[in-house]
DNA sequence: GAAATCATTTGCCATTTGGCAAATAGCCTC
DNA sequence: GAGGCTATTTGCCAAATGGCAAATGATTTC
């Protein structure tokens, strides 16, 4: 609980007041691992913060391959954010990689604050957008990397993951196949 | 300059002393084909609002490869909008990659509309986010495509670049090098 | 308009990655 | 612990892309 709030305060001021409505507005969710937060085809009701745990968000491409867009870590935000807010339906899954313990607003709640807590929509505003240029900055540099390279960067930024995550979403999110993956794993090693 | 008020509209209401109250904060300039609006290294000052032409945002890699970030298009503002906000410097250059017609707000423009007018910061929050988002759904689909696809959609997307933009800026945008494109472009004619 | 400069294409070959299928390894269930 | 799944690795070869340099084409400058 307190992480939620420490992250929101690295955003803006809340007082004692604010940070304790925020917190009666949550509620606590397991997601087991494998298990879908929310799914394409169905527009958001609920934005999760990961207490614990780390999702995925994915879709499936033209060719009908199932692509990983990207990993969320612990102590952010889940939701697809242009769905959510625009209330239609979202194009991506997000999906448990590991078990998750996570804290759940529902539209509704997250409404609430937007109208109650004068500093929430700023404070919003800055995670979302920080959110998104964190994934533009790990996307760009990805085109000009070879796979080897990519694979490296992603083992620096999530160290704990590359063993306990399918070969084939890290692959997908590599951009490239199972095998290739597997061959540059026997190659750095 | 009614394209930048058309645009502010579709993200909020502004009333008409709102809206000249903008106008007059404006500069215009004129950007020559390869000139740069803004530079790596220099904290950003300004903030353009393409009017006519396109912006290219690149840097160097850690190969000391010039890359191209992305494109701007007409109708669109230009900034490194991390560096802008956090007043530090970009590590980014952005370019005229044909001549422009730019609106300029400075720094100190820019902050008294956001304490001048009420939806302001609403206004801008948003645009950010729709910017970023796009950029984010560009850049996701490349990796998990193949070069000659990649320059498909990027003939679609800027149908009119294509062939005015050096090659080498294409080049390192879609993530390929010089010859593979001109390659890649033989076999699609 | 000729020389100089810069951009693009092409040839040649090396390297990377993909596609497919078989082999191996790991894990789960009974 | 023996199947039966699923995930991962590997072999084989094809296709895509890179690296380099030369050739060609385009543009600028004087």
């Amino acid at each position: 609980m307190e992480s939620l709030i420490d992250y929101l305060l690295q955003f803006g001021h809340l007082n004692q007041q604010q940070i304790d409505l925020i917190l009666r507005k949550t509620t606590s969710l397991e997601l087991k691992k494998d298990e879908y937060f929310s799914e394409a085809g169905k527009t958001p009701k609920r934005i999760a913060f990961i207490l614990e745990g780390i999702l995925r968000v994915c879709y499936y491409n033209s060719k009908g391959d199932e692509i990983t867009k990207y990993f969320i870590e612990e102590h952010h935000f889940a939701v697809d954010i242009n769905s959510f807010n625009q209330k239609i339906p979202s194009s991506e899954y997000v999906q448990a990689v590991t078990t998750c313990q996570l804290l759940i607003f529902t539209t509704q709640a997250w409404e609430e604050l937007s109208s109650t807590i004068i500093p929430w929509d700023g404070i919003v505003a800055k995670i979302t957008e920080r959110a998104l240029i964190e994934k533009v900055n790990k996307l760009s540099p990805m085109l000009s990397e070879d796979a080897t390279s990519r694979y490296l960067a992603f083992l620096e930024k999530f160290p704990s993951l590359a063993n306990r995550v399918p070969l084939s979403y890290l692959a997908s999110y590599l951009g490239i196949t199972q095998s290739s993956l597997s061959r540059i794993r026997k190659n750095i090693r």
